[in-house]
DNA sequence: TTTCAAATCCAACAAAAGTTCCAGACAAGC
DNA sequence: GCTTGTCTGGAACTTTTGTTGGATTTGAAA
């Protein structure tokens, strides 16, 4: 395997230092190796320390006693993870599996401690980015909160899909199943979903692959909850499609 | 009214600050007052900066499209709002109101930044809160995938309720109207869920006011998603109240 | 090709949550 | 006392979500 370091650059939190600092923060990394599958820490557990992953793909999630999952999420190198547990010391806050075979930089919890004294920028940066993780986290609960799960299916397809014009592929392969632990409900009820968002038009299939043609009403889906009956190729004039409203 | 200031030292990241950092930072702190039920800052709109609140009671929440809340916070002195976007520059990510007629002093995300940049203690400090409410909003992401009403309503009352023994009052005057919002549903629904607790035996009721009985059912719902049968007043042996699993 | 396992589709049902509506209870003020 | 507005209790109903079980498709391996 190749021991390559990935763009230090690229972390959020390591731009903008210097050489020096960065061979130091460097020194304190270990490199860990997790086969496809492998547990990589569990949710509280000792702090497991701050993880930049080299390669492969790390799945966080949080479980609960029946079972049931919810992917918090789906990560690929230049990702880092446990920020909130390398900082505070704490138990780590969630679970973490590598999906695919990884390898990622660990620094332990007293080492950070040590940059961060050391490093008054390091510690500016971390700072940053634990209030984007905030506003992440608020965003997801907004999303629990007031969303359908149709709707959480538009939003994730908006944000999941490479955007090309009007039409639009989903790119990662994700099944239902997993597509469902996004969410934070089961495989059956996003194949549901998936159904509703196909002949409202929003979405197109071909074999397993599934393409996004409404973006503007999955957006309005999003938003309201509600479809908005496509004025695609329907003449705008004399339709009114049974949407008039008596009040 | 007393612009006698509040023990700074009871807001976690200025502990531990010497007595001149404190004076700089009070320096930069400028006294709000706001009426009962005035908008102290909207969602979206640029930041208003750090609160630490002076006297008076604050709502955090959210609000979708139709108008329901979600109420995030009911903060009383000396509790601080806001890190989030005070630290990142970035826009409010709630909205804020006085719940009761209220006084709270704000530091300005410019004037925080220079602080910062002298003070590394309260940088240090801040990104410790940070990690602390990082931690508390991925309780509630799980509360609101994983729990149930009557789930969240049990967690609601251990938490919020007074120790004192087996019985316990609720000391908050908390209209359902008011819980709702907290838990992130209707009315209607916690008076349901409510009327369980009721009569499973959990809680009782004085006039208006609530009492929790079995802290440990409440713990037991609060996990589970399920009703215990309370085991309390009857004989361990020879009952088996219909539990018994075929499988 | 055949075969198998995984993924999906679909219907029917159960449970939870949201909605609507109205009747009482209670407290504050007249 | 009476009135008024807020809060609560509770029924009936709809919608959404969760659950179960079986049929079908798909892709890869044998």
């Amino acid at each position: 395997m190749n021991d390559l370091a990935i763009d230090w650059n690229a972390v959020p939190y390591f731009a903008g230092l210097n050489a020096a600092a960065r061979r130091r923060i460097m020194d304190a990394a270990r490199l860990h190796h997790y086969q496809a599958g492998a547990v990589i820490f569990n949710e509280g557990d000792p702090c497991a320390g701050l993880f930049i992953i080299q390669n492969g793909m790390v799945r966080l999630y949080r479980a609960n006693a029946e079972g049931r999952l919810h992917t918090l999420s789906l990560l690929r190198p230049p990702s880092t993870f446990n920020e909130v547990a390398a900082v505070d010391g704490g138990a780590n806050p969630f679970n973490a599996t590598a999906v695919t075979a990884a390898a990622a930089y660990v620094i332990a919890h007293s080492a950070l401690l040590n940059l961060m004294a050391s490093e008054r920028t390091l510690l500016a940066n971390l700072l940053q980015a634990l209030a984007h993780l905030n506003r992440d986290y608020l965003e997801r609960l907004e999303d629990m909160t007031f969303r359908t799960i149709p709707s959480r299916l538009a939003k994730l397809f908006l944000r999941e899909a490479a955007y090309d014009g009007q039409i639009c592929e989903i790119p990662s392969q994700l099944t239902q199943e997993e597509i469902a632990a996004i969410l934070g409900t089961t495989r059956e009820v996003v194949g549901r979903a998936m159904r509703m968002l196909l002949n409202a038009g929003l979405l197109r299939k071909q074999g397993r692959a599934v393409y996004v043609v409404d973006q503007a009403g999955l957006a309005y889906l999003a938003e309201t909850n509600t479809l908005r009956n496509p004025p695609l190729n329907r003449c705008p004039l004399s339709v009114e499609d049974s949407q008039s409203e008596p009040g």
